[in-house]
DNA sequence: GCGGCGCATGAATCCAACG
DNA sequence: GCGTTGGATTCATGCGCCG
């Protein structure tokens, strides 16, 4: 069992609190072993847990961008677990600790990634919360997939749960609607990564290889907590949960191991700076997505593959492959781009209004195609 | 154990196929259930199994037994966590097969919602498979969240897995970079939910409540499968990866409990037309093309020995050698890749494009020469 | 001061064929 | 099976330098 050692005075002020809270070390981070801080704070006391446990990524050898550069790959001890069982221990050991901690109407939040959610989420069934939505993190900037061997890995999980299906957790339905132009926020969240001024570092290096951006706890606080509540969170790192708690007037309560990440917590809460102003902009007004893609309309029908395509002189043809591609008549094949530009030997060209289709006689640009699609899809 | 009856009578052609596979009811639907109908088939036997396994446990629905049989009453007396060990047993039950009876090299698409997805992502994980993606499908027209309790629920989630790390599974990388307008194809997909015409219908009523859209499913089989392929789907429903199967010159197997469903898919899958062969043809990568040694454009004059070479910043300079081996100034010596990487003192270097020869004062990269080569002498 | 260009970097389970 | 070698492979963003 580790030793737990409470880091840090207190900050801000320490508002009336229930009985029950006020032997609770609020806005303060307990430093030491995770399972046994959790243990040391009484039943029911918290009113929500944000945790980032450890992905157990199991990376291979070290990877390279196409330019020969080296990617800073997360190689911490504490990422490190030598079977699946051993995670599994592991997880079901904190969980259940955070749901004796919850207080009834509490709620929790995990944040993973396909190495390790489905193991999460899995545990959190089995302890007895109850999974009110699963909520996926779409990264507007991930690293890309260098050796072109998988999708991109764009997206993280969250799972927010309750301590039972009964039970009356807080969400704050208005809050999100407003935050969303009036329109039922959704499942699917986009943030940038943590970067620039908000990622914090020391000699140039950052300090904790995953930082999570504020404005993904901001949205999380604000749609399930009300100020004054308590947020505990196991796994704090630089204390982004924390940094957020204050700016929003919650209450927070840290457990990290690492007095590296302690330090710089503490000194990142105090300074409390306000939100970055651009991280405001993405969270308050989701980017609509006006990007169509030539092959999304092929998956979906709007055209047929084999169909063809010609420019509005009828001069060049080419007809519709499966995957987006056009092939022309002298066997050049690429986008609607490339083989656009490719055949009129042109540094570019817009594919879109370059290739028509016949209708009827007529011919019409492809784009006219997307704006059909844009008024079906789009709300 | 559940009855198997083979419905519907072989559909397209049955081209030539490796004497194994030749045992496969192949473009044809299993009726029964579905463990029983997976222990039919052949280990090793197809290329992918896309699974979208029932999920309803919670809603007062359908229970199974560990072997896939129904539970007719849920009697209070199944507590959750006796629910969970069901649906657990089951789904191990399931996979196992679908592992045993995928090629070596096979992969695994699955698709749930929360209620399900972490449980079958543990079993995944459990059983062996190497998970390679997940896959969030976010839909475009989700249903909003009536009461205003939760967030919408505006995505499904897809886990794309190999039989283990070493796996070599099928990843078409440059058809998805195609479709996606030459970006990386990334883990969040958009497709609106089935409907329209589209969603089968009888008597003004949808024949399966849960029709997945065909673009889901032409994704997945582009990204993930050749021509000639063979997919399985232990869980058929109404045919969509069999009608999206046919078209894209895919073989399938289903397997469907439900006489109702199976006559809807039969009815379907031999209304949807195959594309032809050339429309079929996707963007190749580069590994696809007939290798070129460097010595062959020296052999052919393309290059002259004692020509110098340079990086694009005329930083090193080699000459070559008359055996397509390159001389740097200081006296090294190797292919242009093991040169290249020698220099940089990096551990990889693509040759092709690192070193450049000068024509008329500009720079140009061998690999144009190679392409022109490769130009003179493919048919 | 401003715009353009070059460079660095982020939770990553990241190669394939041949001898 | 393993070691060697050929050669394929990246998107969005922030920051600093330079003209």
């Amino acid at each position: 069992m580790g030793v737990i050692q409470t880091v840090g005075r207190p900050i801000g002020t320490r508002p009336v609190a229930a009985h029950r809270e006020s032997d609770l070390p609020l806005d303060q981070i307990l430093m030491g072993d995770c399972i046994a801080a959790l243990r040391s704070l009484p039943d029911k006391s918290v009113d929500m847990v944000f945790a980032d446990p450890p992905y157990n990524l199991q990376l291979g050898g070290e990877l390279f961008r196409p330019d020969g550069s080296h990617v800073d790959a997360v190689t911490d001890a504490w990422d490190k677990f030598d079977t699946f069982a051993a995670y599994d221990a592991f997880t079901r050991t904190w969980l259940a600790e955070c749901y004796r901690v919850l207080k009834d109407n509490g709620s929790l939040w995990v944040i993973g990634s396909y190495h390790n959610i489905f193991r999460v989420g899995t545990a959190v069934q089995d302890l007895g919360f109850w999974i009110l939505n699963d909520i996926i993190w779409r990264k507007s900037n991930p690293m890309p997939n260098f050796k072109g061997t998988r999708f991109t890995n764009a997206h993280e999980t969250l799972i927010w749960a309750s301590k039972g299906e009964k039970a009356k957790y807080t969400f704050n339905y208005r809050s999100m609607k407003t935050l969303n132009d009036e329109i039922q926020m959704r499942s699917d969240w986009e943030f940038p990564i943590c970067g620039g001024q908000e990622r914090l570092k020391k000699d140039g290096h950052k300090v904790h290889p995953t930082q999570k951006p504020e404005a993904l706890l901001y949205r999380i606080l604000l749609a399930c907590t009300r100020p004054g509540d308590v947020i505990a969170d196991p796994f704090f790192g630089t204390g982004t949960t924390g940094a957020v708690a204050r700016r929003l007037g919650r209450r927070w309560i840290g457990i990290e191991r690492e007095p590296t990440y302690c330090a710089a917590a503490i000194e990142r809460i105090e300074a409390a700076l306000p939100l970055d102003e651009s991280a405001l902009a993405t969270m308050q007004s989701p980017k609509a997505q006006p990007k169509v893609a030539f092959g999304t309309l092929v998956e979906n029908g709007y055209l047929l593959p084999g169909m063809p395509l010609m420019d509005a002189k009828r001069k060049w043809r080419a007809t519709v492959r499966a995957d987006g591609s056009l092939l022309s008549e002298c066997g050049q094949a690429g986008s609607i781009h490339r083989l656009g530009s490719l055949l009129q030997n042109r540094p570019t060209c817009n594919g879109w209004t370059f290739w028509h289709y016949e209708l009827e006689g007529a011919l019409k640009p492809i784009d006219a195609m997307r704006q059909t699609w844009l008024l079906a899809t789009q709300p």
